[in-house]
DNA sequence: ACCTGAACACCGTTCAAGT
DNA sequence: ACCTGAACACCGTTCAAGT
């Protein structure tokens, strides 16, 4: 009988060993477990590899390239929304829902919403998407050709949103987040003021609010938009 | 006397005898060259450096790093947009050419917008620009808070717009461009109607509007709501 | 002070060769 | 059919060495 070899001495596991086949659905999942973690940056063909203990060139039998790979994670990602049912009463209400909710989801995967910016969604999850906030819309009455745009619209405004607040909750915890808000406004009062009247007259209140109240403003001005045109359109027409 | 060497037989010129000092303006000169002609992603340290007939590592004197040389193309194009003049009793139409212009500059450099995106406008034109648009708003009577929360989600909007706007102008000619979109249409149509009912019944619609339109599409919705809640406060403490 | 060549530590993707 | 190693053509940035 021999002793064990002492944990010292053990030689780093191979996961190798016990190496899983590789396969689009396990490819997916090594990049939403870098994406998590470190960010939309850090998702790429050969971190990926490296967390599947192979070479990046095996990926490619999976995976056409890495665009595909993002609009894989974005498809997957689009299916944790929630998707609530039309409802002519409060339209604004389930559509605001619906956005916040999108919202919440990108975030939650840091700055995914980078990778969903200049590409039209087209995916089953992304179409399932576009198909609830459309019938929210349309059976909240709101003219046909406003509910095509609109869908657009919005969906640009939480995407962009979602981006740039998933990166601020990148690279800083809470409390260095807080210390840039108040350096930038420290940056706004101390700028000449005769030159920069209004940034200087506002600089508390153009920091003030963290991401989740700027982002119910932008979807409060959008929403009043929307509901006043479909408003104007009723009246002209019946 | 000789005969002029002739012209198949010239070398390939070097610029190097002619070379200009390096300078920062010179690698913004460069940077926007290659940024008008190919989008912004051909814009790296190596093709710039190519561009002025010097390796990469001679552009760290001038510019502290990637990041600060998109910052320096953002400055000069923010240096591009018309600054209206506020008034009172047309503010809506200042917001929006004010907001029209910055798209316009944005999309004449390709797809630029995509570094304004996810950064704090600080340089000195970016500044002029937002005091601008803050005076516009603040003279409208919108009210203070609103303001500042307006500044940044209007520019967060033309921004992610003239993003995917620039990009599409990018990689194909009108005609591919109008392809393209009326592929998306065809696919839209095709859907099965009973999974996606709103989709397959709006797909002409969805995809009709060129860049322009729908660019006002949104500016509407946003200005409307941004100049209903300010008759709301007017109303409520007037 | 400015410029340079060489190097470092990365990329995405292809391709011939293996199983 | 899937996987692999090696290579190709790129990146941003640093650093010691030159002028």
């Amino acid at each position: 009988m021999s002793l064990p070899v002492p944990p010292w001495e053990q030689r780093p596991q191979k996961r190798r060993s016990t190496k899983q086949p590789l396969s689009q659905e396990a490819i997916v999942a090594a990049a939403f477990k870098i994406l998590d973690a470190e960010g939309l940056e850090a998702v790429t063909m050969r971190r990926i590899a490296d967390e599947l203990d192979t070479g990046p060139a095996s990926l490619y039998a999976h995976v056409a390239n890495k665009d595909e790979l993002y609009a894989l994670l974005l498809d997957q990602a689009a299916g944790e929304v929630r998707l609530p049912a039309p409802d002519a009463e409060h339209w604004q209400d389930r559509a605001k829902d619906f956005l916040r909710d999108l919202n919440r989801v990108l975030i939650s995967h840091k700055d995914l919403g980078r990778a969903a910016l200049a590409r039209i969604p087209v995916s089953p999850n992304a179409l399932a998407s576009s198909e609830a906030l459309l019938a929210i819309l349309r059976t909240g009455g709101v003219p046909d050709q406003d509910c095509a745009w609109a869908a657009d619209i919005l969906s640009l405004y939480v995407v962009a949103h979602a981006y740039e607040n998933g990166l601020q909750q990148l690279h800083g915890d809470e409390d260095e987040g807080m210390a840039y808000v108040a350096a930038i406004g420290e940056y706004f009062h101390q700028l000449p003021s005769d030159r920069f009247p209004n940034i200087v007259g506002l600089a508390g209140l153009l920091t003030t609010g963290d991401g989740d109240v700027r982002f119910e403003f932008g979807l409060d001005l959008l929403i009043r938009g929307l509901a006043a045109r479909a408003e104007e359109a009723r009246k002209a027409h019946g």
